[in-house]
DNA sequence: CTGAAAGCGCTAACAC
DNA sequence: GTGTTAGCGCTTTCAG
């Protein structure tokens, strides 16, 4: 090799010599382990302190057999959804002192298969997948070699775990605002309804409404794409229907502004004559909107943690968990619902 | 250890074993060195297929020193700017075979200092620190063991090389496209004045609105919060200041939507009597805005290329670049200045 | 209580 | 052409 002792490399070899001591006592000394006479481990302290020793994670590694390294594989591009997800997670793993290798697969098979293949040869000790697709991916299989927790993503396999939001439950709670703040005439306005999360959040909104003993105004969901125009436009449509409405549950914030300001330029006031809830609690929608929107927060920071949790607890060989962990929502009140 | 010969991990000896010949040769076959005799070569490789055979890369980064591995240190949480440039460093890094371990310090000093020492440990082969704090922040020290980057947030030392977007250049290509479509009377709305964007930003407008000949309207940038509010009441502001004004160049994607809509809310038509312009291209905020922004891009994914691409030079040793090296902008045209 | 020695998985000299 | 050996930096028996 080139480069003998590079810059500042410090050892346990050259700890030990500055100490008057062998390899095998610093490492002992440095990790609290064995029988040592506490002067000779002050000795040794103090040198490491003063040669600035810094022990090499990757010797370590090399003989436990464990790198406390887990690997992020985002399959679409890393977006507005996996970031507090990454939070979440760097919460829960940081406090077990593992770091986190990032890949972005961008939802290219090839990619994912060299990625895995990179996070295996570099024997990271799990795996998160991730990625908004909402819609369920395959598997990567039950002999893949170490552990693997799904988050925001669901795996076909019922035996692996996927950490998910709760859709559902979410769309309830949202439902059950409109209903308690006194709305009895509800609309929903979603996403494209090939989407697992139109479905979810559609099923949600039914059930609660079922529960209040009411019905959807329209009878069916308005659905289109996720963005304010299609919000403006389903406005326009609720206010042309002829149909009284006084509450409308939207599947995003998005949307939910797009039907906020497509009503009040109708002429409806928001939250006076109408109530509007959005989904994500993405800030800079939910707050620029006028008015402000109360909405459901899918809690992603939490999503985030508890898939590094369960994937840390497979990783120390407790009970894998697996199949479908659903995070709770809440709900975020503000103006677009307020009464009196 | 307890973990002896654990599930499926498949050695360079094993390799040999299988093929029958010996470790070394299994490296020279895998690696594509030495002289083999071609078919002993392809007997390795068929072993090594037929059993799974992943090199364990820490062992040989233990050898070469080198472990193909960046830390990308963030300094705020990781957000909206944080992502593309990500996207872009990872696109440099996956070709040159790298792996990015990611940590988020938020801010928070003791918390950067924690992660500097795990990526030392780690033996990470250099270190983008990110953020956007586009205030100056402290350098890590010209006697730092390992190659370091700034990227989007500017270290105080010239030593150092920090890859910033360009603010300045952007707010000119900004201005001058409103003055190229007919707009001679410019106000500036701008963000917090403490900010550096916001004083290059207002640099740049100033730059290129005397090179046209041309003064600003109200004679000042106004300055208020990154937000939709404050571009609304900025508008305001315009309408009921008596000056006339033809167009708006906003500090922010965010603030010209705000205007946008104050305009239009007070009765002014844009893009037919006030042209606006952005910064960010922020594709929610600029293409759901009525009408969509012609906005700056400030070209981030580029910034992250370049980051990553300066930090494998130096890494491979190659004259380490120092100073300010800034990424161009560009702008992307919308309804926004559209005239005709 | 401390030192010596072996070995994690791999590669690079140097023999043969 | 291929095998053997040594060693990257660390930890961990096992002697002493």
């Amino acid at each position: 090799m080139a480069q003998r002792k590079a810059r500042g490399v410090v050892t346990v070899a050259d700890v030990a010599e500055h100490a008057g001591v062998s390899p095998g006592t610093v490492s002992k000394a440095l990790n609290g382990r064995g029988q040592l006479k506490s002067e000779t481990r002050q000795r040794v302290l103090a040198s490491a302190e003063k040669l600035g020793f810094a022990p090499n994670l990757l010797a370590r590694s090399l003989l436990s057999g464990r790198t406390y390294t887990v690997g992020v594989l985002t399959t679409d591009s890393v977006g507005r959804f996996t970031i507090p997800l990454l939070t979440g997670a760097e919460d829960a793993l940081g406090a077990g002192q593992m770091s986190m290798l990032l890949c972005e697969s961008r939802g290219d098979a090839i990619r994912e298969q060299h990625y895995l293949r990179v996070l295996m040869a570099r024997r990271v000790d799990g795996i998160i997948i991730t990625g908004r697709s909402s819609n369920v991916r395959p598997s990567l299989g039950q002999d893949f070699p170490i552990p693997v927790v799904y988050a925001l993503c669901q795996s076909d396999s019922m035996e692996d775990l996927s950490v998910l939001h709760d859709d559902e439950k979410g769309a309830e709670m949202a439902v059950n605002h409109l209903v308690e703040t006194g709305r009895s005439r509800i609309a929903h306005v979603s996403g494209p309804p090939r989407h697992a999360a139109t479905q979810n959040r559609s099923r949600g909104a039914a059930t609660a409404l079922a529960a209040a003993g009411l019905s959807l105004v329209l009878g069916e969901p308005l659905h289109g794409e996720w963005s304010e125009a299609w919000g403006r436009e389903a406005a326009q449509r609720l206010m042309r229907s002829g149909e009284r409405f006084n509450g409308v549950f939207c599947a995003s914030d998005q949307i939910a502004r797009g039907v906020a300001d497509g009503l009040r330029e109708g002429g409806v006031a928001v939250p006076e004559d109408v109530g509007i809830v959005g989904v994500d609690n993405w800030l800079p929608m939910a707050e620029a909107s006028r008015p402000p929107l109360t909405t459901i927060d899918l809690n992603l920071a939490e999503l985030g943690h508890i898939a590094a949790t369960r994937l840390l607890s497979a990783i120390e060989g407790k009970d894998a968990a697996s199949g479908i962990e659903r995070v709770p929502a809440f709900l975020v009140k503000r103006r677009s619902t307020e009464i009196g």
